[in-house]
DNA sequence: TGCAAAATAGAACGGTCGTTCTTTTTTGTG
DNA sequence: CACAAAAAAGAACGACCGTTCTATTTTGCA
């Protein structure tokens, strides 16, 4: 036996939390998830500044105290690992960021709430690193149950942000004509350039120009915004520029 | 002369060009350059893929049906061919993007071009990736004279985008009190959304969002645009336009 | 307290990495 | 053509990687 059956089970060892005793033998299960929790969270630090790709068994088992074999029976595989981390990092981010936004009462107020806490979280991002953005880059063209853990969760958070703005619009506090995912999309792109030119280009004044670039998306598609509202004029006739060199 | 010589060249064999005949020695020098060149050529399609970091010389190697050592042989260190790789990408970014916009007349023409040309080139790199992406994460907090190469890079292009703002609102084309930085960072967001959601999660209609984002950043710093425009209450006593820069 | 199961350690594997050193081939001109 | 310099190949290195296998220690209930 290897210490864990490498197959079935993608969240190995801890089948419907034994939240206590009463193991699969009627054996209680604690001590090795207890490790296991505090092996994620030291993965979780080494895997936001290094990437997940950077994450390796070897340089997780030092700072854990553990000897590599130790560390890997807990996981079975490198893979396993690398979702684990993401579980980990997205129930974080759940508990950070989206819940106590919920407290918020539906609609603008919830939009706000869920952009300051996601902004206060990237903040903090700035110097430790975040994994939805550099597990992006890693993943984005390779295959496989990492990416498709990482994508999910991202795409979970995404979902949850266009729905508080479907919510503000039913609500009538955006512009009927207003697109939701138009929206969303903008605001993913503040997040982002405040990582990367905060970040990657350490220049300073970032936090505050995507608070301003938010404030500038809420008061363009708020319901009292003046009746200027940008249709682009189609997909294919490139009209307006006109690239002279082609 | 921004937007071309990032530094003196870090580059080790190739002293000043020789451009034909004349070698140090009298001799010339020919071969060497030219499957250098074929070897960058592939380095930078293998880095566009799996990130500079992932490019390792062995892989190189294969695709350019050369040994290893004959590969590492022109650029002495893993370090110098990634750098030669950046300065490669760079190059033809100026060549694709920010030359021909060059040709537009300054102001909100000029500064269509530079963003539709951005556009182009982003939108290509959807399949191939972006180096000036993946790196930012790759070396966030990683220093050393790769970060300091890509780095420079970037900032050069950003550079060259601000600038053209700042001439389009001297031309009185944008509104006298809009934030040029704030501008620039916006558009930023846009590419960086549209490549993470197009390229990662494979979103679709991404392109087009950017292009409305776009739409709607000019019409809202335009200097026809109805007079809300959005300040922050500023946290701390962040005078609005300040170019903070530096 | 005894004892099986769980958890951890230790050593070794095949593989790839960047790099160095030596040798062979190719190049371009006198 | 000769010949030296340049370019490329080949082999080997130490280091780290993920993983496997076996041995040892720790755990927690009977």
């Amino acid at each position: 036996m290897s210490a864990n059956p490498p197959s079935t089970k993608t969240s190995p060892a801890n089948p419907a939390k034994p939240s206590r005793l009463t193991g699969a033998h009627g054996r209680a299960v604690q001590k090795g998830q207890q490790t296991k929790a505090a092996i994620v969270d030291a993965a979780l630090g080494l895997a936001t500044q290094i990437g997940l790709e950077g994450l390796s068994i070897g340089a997780l088992a030092e700072v854990s105290h553990m000897s590599k074999s130790g560390v890997f029976a807990h996981f079975g595989s490198r893979e396993e690992l690398q979702i684990s981390v993401i579980r980990e990092y997205h129930e974080r981010f759940e508990h950070e960021v989206f819940y106590p936004a919920l407290q918020e009462e539906r609609g603008l107020p919830r939009v706000r709430a869920l952009f300051a806490n996601w902004m206060k979280r990237t903040s903090v991002e700035i110097d430790s690193g975040c994994i939805y953005i550099s597990g992006a880059v890693e993943f984005d063209d390779r295959p496989g149950p990492v990416r498709d853990a990482l994508a999910n969760s991202v795409k979970t958070w995404l979902a949850a942000v266009h729905r508080a703005v479907v919510q503000a619009q039913e609500l009538g506090q955006l512009r009927p004509d207003a697109d939701a995912h138009q929206m969303a999309f903008e605001i993913h792109g503040l997040i982002l350039a405040l990582h990367y030119e905060a970040r990657f280009l350490k220049y300073p004044g970032s936090i505050e120009r995507a608070h301003t670039g938010f404030a500038n998306i809420i008061s363009r598609f708020g319901s009292d915004a003046p009746t200027t509202i940008v249709r682009r004029k189609s997909a294919k006739p490139v009209s307006v520029i006109r690239n002279s060199k082609e």
